[in-house]
RNA sequence: CGCGGGUUGGAGCAGUCUGGUAGCUCGUCGGGCUCAUAACCCGAAGGUCGUUGGUUCAAAUCCAGCACCCGCAA
């Protein structure tokens, strides 16, 4: 048995939790995830869904504020006498004292073809930029910002319809298999970790919101890999009325309109003219209500 | 006790402030026109206005409670 703690927070890590619970040569022994926060409307507080997954399966659950300044915790944590720690989307800095206490090595799944889209939000980055593939990697952690060495590589295609969210699960669906084998190949020393290149090093920058407020000025396919690059988290927008909509779903269509006129030319959808061709939206989620098709939303503002 | 919007025929909305005939854009069904259409014309069906109680001669509309949905913020 490997014996492992695995580092996580959000949904996205928590297949590979699960996998790796129930492996038979991958033991959990504890697992580290962000604290409660207030969340949500009525700002309720929220546990994440690794602490859940934890709090069901009697696993001991750890919760600091900051790992770095909890000396506490990560006495704790070697009390357990780990082999690996394991690290998917923790949400914090882990310092060279807590990469210490493992036996063999920290690892990280990130999700994308390192080392292109270092940083935060390399899954949206890569559909935004437009690019046909993108992939998950297991790698070393380092103290630099995802920079440690490559382990293993998985190539996943980007298709032009495919969004963030679907994306999304099949990251979260395909990294627990190569997080255990990367922890047999270290353990046995059948799997020799390599160095970044630095050929197509790039970071990716964090979200704002300010970047998801659709510039119709720019092409239809900008737009369109914006709106399928954040759909549904935070999801790309723009205002009619002093209203917030919240646009889901669009396909780009050849053709030339006004500069973010609204037509109604056919069923599927509304057409919007853009600096290039037309976008076709087809589903959107106004402010106050729930999500819609283009076409329903239209009928009920010009009416 | 974070701030705010919403619930009205099958869908999306207006009407609520200022109480008094159920409206708009669609969809559906029937008929017509057109080589044709995302078109146009005629007609029809379909609503206990979220729920409970209160005020009133009279409530979708005013007041109070409850349920459900959602946006912001974090």
């Amino acid at each position: 048995m490997i014996k492992t703690i695995f580092f996580g927070t959000p949904d996205i890590g928590l297949k590979s939790l699960e996998y790796l619970y129930n492996s038979e040569k991958i033991e959990v022994c504890a697992v580290v995830t962000q604290p409660d926060k207030p969340a949500g409307r009525g700002h309720k507080l929220q546990a994440s869904p690794i602490k859940k997954f934890a709090l069901e399966h009697n696993i001991p659950v750890f919760q600091p504020k900051s790992i770095r300044k909890e000396p506490e915790i990560q006495e704790e944590l070697k009390k357990f006498e780990p082999d690996f720690f394991v690290t998917f989307a923790f949400g914090q800095i882990l310092s060279q004292e807590v990469l210490d206490i493992p036996k063999y090595e920290t690892i990280n799944l990130h999700a994308s073809l390192l080392p292109k889209y270092r940083g935060a939000n390399p899954i949206q980055r890569a559909i935004i930029n437009g690019d046909k593939e993108t992939g998950i990697c297991t790698m070393i952690t380092e103290l630099g910002l995802d920079c440690g060495d490559i382990c293993q590589k998985l190539v996943i295609p980007i298709s032009d319809t495919m969004n963030c969210e679907e994306l999304w699960k099949e990251i979260a669906q395909k990294s627990p298999q190569m997080i255990e084998d990367t922890l047999i190949g270290l353990k046995n020393k059948t799997l020799i970790p390599v160095k970044q290149c630095e050929d197509g090093l790039c970071m990716a920058s964090k979200l704002t919101k300010e970047e998801c407020q659709i510039d119709w000025s720019k092409t239809n396919t900008q737009i369109h890999n914006l709106v399928r690059g954040v759909c549904r988290c935070p999801s790309a927008y723009f205002y009619h009325n002093n209203k917030l909509i919240k646009v889901i779903e669009t396909k780009p269509i050849e053709g030339k309109l006004p500069l973010g006129e609204i037509t109604a030319t056919s069923k599927e959808g509304i057409d919007i003219g853009c600096g290039e061709g037309i976008l076709r939206v087809l589903k959107v989620k106004p402010e106050g209500k729930g999500e819609m098709s283009a076409r329903d939303w239209y009928n009920g503002v010009r009416g």
